[in-house]
DNA sequence: GATGAATGAGTATTCATTCAT
DNA sequence: GATGAATGAATACTCATTCAT
């Protein structure tokens, strides 16, 4: 985690250097990411950037947890459109608000999932991050179970590794073609995206429901 | 491609370059591997290695052939088991093929999507590879509607977009988890682990299939 | 041109690194020079030699300024030891004085003329520079016809081909000359050698010099 | 020398070599020409290539004879067009024939000057060479101070010196600007470019020639 | 707390030459 | 006589990190 030099900077000197390392990130990965490049894009000293953070990892760590933090802050304001919705119309809410989410930060998360995608997954370091995550899709497949509407017998942890995937799998392909787009937030809120969302979290819905027959098979 | 004088030398040695390069690629990924630790650990010079490959990325490439050509001759003996198969059907029977595939060539597999997935996206050098493999799902679906096991109307694209993710999403997870077994050839094998691919098949499955009344909203 | 880190380093220092390049490009031109060598007989670090340039060429660029500046320098406390002279008068005090200033400065002339006239005419890179001292001719062949001193009817372009190449010529026999000398200042201000520019320059004085009648077949 | 492997080789392929090696210092010089290129170029072994030539030096030893040989041969079937002609008057000839066998090998005469001009004159290797065409120019002085075209009491080497730097600044010229052209033999053989010739020969013949009253003060 | 110069190991790639076949 | 694989030092340039000021 950065230092506490970095946490007592004006709040416009730290977006700035902020800034400059979700481009690196985002163009570079985290490996090939250049302390000088970031240096030198943010108008800070050598001598600062180590004063600020440990090291490279470290700016990426801190650029998580302001992800997590703006995430925080956006869903705060937010609530699902009814009351009694089922978890799977819960969980659509969720990922098309999520998606919105991402085109009002779409270099941050491009950065933040090129690396994790990319990787992270032969790195340690962000297991417990990927498990955080985890965990509340757990309890909420666990409420759904409650609710009656998946099955109970449902094996927790595949269910758990194709809602992760899928919803990473939407997130990257929208982000993908938004990035394209002149207007990434409205494009995202169009209808024409709004329906091709809608489709491809069906898919996983009706292979996740609870069904008459069929289910025994499956789960 | 390699030059002539690499293919020209012995099997042997051959294969310690080709084995050094995949656990570099597999490692650190292309941008980041470093022909500095492939010459190391395959115990030629740099200049042989220059005079075998055009550079880094010829040696990459030369894998992909190398995977191509091994799933070719893999999947050479192999026939369906039985002659009245759905699509569906013979996709299921592809994957858990190319499971047990992957489970053969585990870390030239990894390497391999490594690289395509985590820096593939940003590179434009891979499109051509992606592109011959989306063309085989797309003809697999047109013969699907011939059929008439999916409805005429879906969203193609889309649909492959659904299948390839899929696809990629269940073999990167076996693998990932292959990779912590002892003898992960025997594991893939084993019906634990075949019923689990059939049940995130089957999801993919339900979701895209015909079905009466629902697929209009689907599709 | 050189960073700021260069420019603030203490005198000896700097010095140290431009006489290690100017002796690198004086014996290797500026394609076969090297920023390794030059970097071991400054005592300086790789890092250290791309904090201070951008590039080789970059190095040999600052030479080049401090060629120039070094020349404005001289030639500032100089002044033609006679008002009511000629335009070749002017010309030949200019040329015997720089003459001197070369042999005050013996290997940076070299490491510049070496690769202006060795590498120059193939690379773009210098034409401004050539282009700028070309301008200083022009005038002053100008200045010359103004005075009636050479026809009117000139060919320009030749004309100042003509004293270009008859300059560097002059300036390239005198310093290969000198540099065999022990005491190379006190050698071309020997009358022998003073003597010898004279003729030098007769020679081309008189070719271009307006004479009555032959001056029809030369212009 | 090359050795007597490469004389022994049929016509055609030495020439192949040859050209390459042309091709190769054209373009870069003595220093920085690569052997690779040229028996890539010329599709001979690396191993043929150092059982033809000691190195790269010595294919451009080589080349020079060529040159020196092709220049024979190309002026045994020329004679001035007057028998009784001046010195000056021949020398003119001989410097336009040379023009028009510049313009018949470019690429072979661009190779040679490029390296003695711009790596020769800091390198031994070449002072025979030039040695030799300067006795030449000694002679032909000689000559024409036994004509009683050029006063006795000449400095000889400052003539030899005048004209040699002459001789090839008027080459050097013709030649940069005719491989601009099209057909660059035609367009020596032009009239415009045959009177540039003459212009520039004049103002150094002006300047040499015996004449009345000056002449002291050149000579 | 901020600076930025210093560093040497690192990068990918090319070199001229040798020598066993 | 021809071959072409092998080599290690060479090339220009970048790296993340330290540390004295």
């Amino acid at each position: 985690m950065p230092k506490q030099t970095f946490l007592n900077l004006p709040d416009e000197k730290r977006k700035i250097i902020v800034d400059a390392a979700i481009d690196e990130f985002a163009e570079h990965g985290l490996e090939n990411a250049s302390t000088n490049r970031i240096v030198a894009n943010s108008g800070i000293s050598k001598g600062s950037f180590y004063q600020y953070f440990e090291d490279k990892q470290d700016v990426f760590m801190y650029l998580i947890t302001v992800l997590e933090h703006e995430k925080m802050e956006y869903f705060k304001g937010k609530h699902p459109p009814s009351m009694n919705m089922d978890t799977f119309g819960y969980f659509r809410w969720m990922i098309k608000e999520g998606m919105q989410f991402n085109s009002a930060y779409p270099r941050l998360v491009q950065a933040i999932s090129r690396v994790m995608f990319g990787e992270g997954l032969y790195y340690q370091n962000f297991n417990h991050i990927r498990e955080r995550s985890m965990q509340g899709l757990r309890a909420m497949i666990q409420q759904a179970i409650q609710n009656g509407e998946v099955d109970p017998s449902v094996d927790m942890d595949l269910a758990v590794m194709i809602i992760e995937t899928w919803s990473n799998a939407i997130s990257n392909y929208i982000l993908q073609e938004g990035m394209k787009q002149k207007d990434i937030m409205k494009w995202v809120r169009s209808a024409k995206v709004q329906e091709r969302i809608d489709k491809m979290l069906y898919v996983m819905e009706y292979g996740l429901r609870k069904t008459e027959s069929d289910f025994e098979k499956t789960f």
